[in-house]
DNA sequence: CTCCCGATAT
DNA sequence: ATATCAGGAG
């Protein structure tokens, strides 16, 4: 089957089963998402939203952040790892969009992406769940693994990755897209041990013989 | 390519 | 007790 057609049917099945895919992280505007965001770098999704409720109420705005006392902040988001350059990168950007963007959190990817701790991923997610601005595929490792696996590139690159999503998906679907991939990654196709009897896209997929070769 | 780090599964 | 998970910067 061609990639398109193949990507289509990937698609379609996904959103049958996962009607409800969207993000996973608690946030109420577009700078508790960016913090929220920033730090889901290599920390999953439940940790992140076990510590931002009680930052969240503490620093209620741009500012706020902008003037926070590094240690502090360490030790607010010291479970989701990386703290050190978390916090640092949190109050970074905060100053940056105050003196550069005017204190809004910039809409379009070039701008976002000279934050600290903003890279395509992270900038793609803001963008696209913020203000609904879609600038490409958010590219996380659930969508590199389950991307690789179903043979939608060849690529391991993320970047190189989202250029070959952005050529199969079509515009409309890039921001849902990864979510669908997402909750498809957590519930089935996890990386240790995919549960590849009970997938949806077993019959489509050219990792099925591969994790289950006698079948 | 290396460094940054805790949480969770096994 | 140890391997594996989870992005970005220099």
């Amino acid at each position: 089957m061609k990639l398109p057609a193949k990507t289509e049917k990937v698609i379609a099945l996904l959103k049958k089963e996962y009607p409800a895919a969207k993000i996973a992280l608690d946030f109420s505007t577009p700078m508790e998402l960016l913090v929220a965001t920033i730090l889901s770098a290599q920390s999953t999704d439940v940790t992140v939203n076990k510590v931002t409720p009680a930052i969240f109420s503490k620093y209620k705005n741009v500012h706020a952040y902008a003037r926070a006392d590094l240690k502090e902040l360490e030790q607010e988001i010291y479970s989701t790892g990386f703290y050190h350059n978390k916090a640092k990168n949190i109050i970074g950007a905060a100053k940056l969009i105050i003196e550069q963007y005017h204190g809004k959190i910039p809409a379009t990817m070039d701008e976002i992406l000279e934050l600290p701790g903003v890279a395509r991923k992270t900038g793609n997610i803001v963008l696209y769940n913020a203000y609904g601005v879609v600038a490409g595929i958010p590219v996380d490792t659930h969508v590199r693994r389950l991307s690789q696996r179903l043979g939608l590139t060849r690529n391991n690159d993320p970047e190189k990755i989202e250029q070959d999503l952005m050529k199969l998906v079509p515009r409309k679907l890039w921001g849902k897209f990864s979510y669908l991939l997402i909750d498809h990654g957590r519930k089935i196709c996890d990386a240790k041990k995919p549960k590849c009897p009970a997938c949806i896209l077993n019959k489509l997929c050219p990792s099925y013989k591969k994790f289950f070769p006698i079948r």
